[in-house]
DNA sequence: TTTAATAATGAATCTTTATTCATTTTTAGC
DNA sequence: GCTAAAAATGAATAAAGATTCATTATTAAA
């Protein structure tokens, strides 16, 4: 198995990528992934270490990459919501920019419950990324005291994965960033009237 | 392949229920199934066409029946907000009640992307529960008529599953009904401090 | 009790694919 | 251009597990 990670391991990466997007990670195969990188069927062995080893991989080189953005984009950032609006405009961006990745992070990741690894965290350090937001606009004053701040990450978190999948199940067919400020006024205002 | 949905008929759909959840549909073997049951192999294929149809039947037969409650529970409220809250709290109670549908909808849903079903409407019924609600606290004056309703309802949808779905991944150690109001409370008042 | 229909069994079959590895091709240093 | 190492190939292997079906057991009516 190559230990670098040459042109060929990131090509065989994205076939993998949308092969399993297209037929989910137990209906595609070696064959197939293979066949997209136009590499013979062995050779994904010199690459990896099996099947269950190219999905992991790919979801952890995506999620490096994408948390990498996350950051900078809260950083980019100064009031706590400015840095919410980044972070969730960026999120979509990213997720609209890949589509595999989105239907992979929707669809796999749960078939991961085993594998104990960094990718059990991919959520755990979005809801850092947001625990850091709301305590700072807590601070600020921008956000309430009287919040259950477990209960506000999901919530945030929850809902921007549901409008990507709502946009994922229409088939990307509509711009999934421009929901962003939308989003986060309502996680600010709530939809209450009068 | 009996007709009637007897007795055993039930039996193997939740045995089914247990193993898939615990295992995911893909690991989860007939003679799993098969054995949780008291039953033998080939007995499964009695009752059902395949393996596949086992899942299917099993999410179908759940969706009838907390759609029903759900409906009741929409039906109970009188206005929108109380509508909301009964929907819910439904919701998380019949999820709660049933671990291992949770945890199926959550993680095999997706699967069934090419059956073309009504398990492809699960949300869509959802949703449109939450359009009438929606509306009528519109109507009522006391939900804003400047929202983009299509994003609300995805909005409201995603965040009780992620709620859901950090239940189900702490091993359902604490009370998610209790999480409904506060939940609404963050629907309809948003964040915002002062 | 007999019998015919119905239900259940589980070992054998059949299919599908992930994985291996003996062989071939490519690469790069001389 | 030669050669040894590295990389790639893809046919053969092996394992798993879904499904079948000939056989056995159960049921219920006469």
């Amino acid at each position: 198995m190559q230990k670098n990670k040459s042109e060929k391991y990131h090509n065989i990466l994205n076939s993998a990528g949308a092969v399993f997007a297209e037929f989910g990670f137990y209906k595609a195969t070696i064959s197939q992934i293979a066949t997209r990188a136009g590499v013979a069927d062995g050779t994904l062995y010199l690459y990896f270490k099996n099947k269950e080893d190219i999905l992991y991989q790919f979801i952890s080189f995506k999620t490096n990459v994408v948390f990498k953005e996350m950051r900078a984009a809260v950083e980019s950032g100064t009031t706590a919501e400015e840095k919410l609006r980044q972070l969730i405009q960026c999120h979509l961006r990213e997720f609209q920019n890949d589509k595999n990745m989105a239907i992979i992070f929707q669809s796999e990741v749960r078939y991961l419950r085993d594998i104990e690894s960094q990718i059990k965290d991919i959520s755990k350090m979005y809801l850092d990324l947001l625990s850091e937001i709301i305590e700072q606009g807590q601070i600020e004053g921008s956000i309430r005291q009287d919040l259950f701040v477990g209960l506000v990450k999901r919530f945030i978190l929850g809902a921007v994965e549901g409008v990507i999948s709502t946009w994922v199940s229409a088939d990307g067919r509509y711009d999934l960033v421009s929901m962003a400020d939308p989003l986060v006024d309502l996680y600010l205002d709530g939809v209450r009237g009068e």
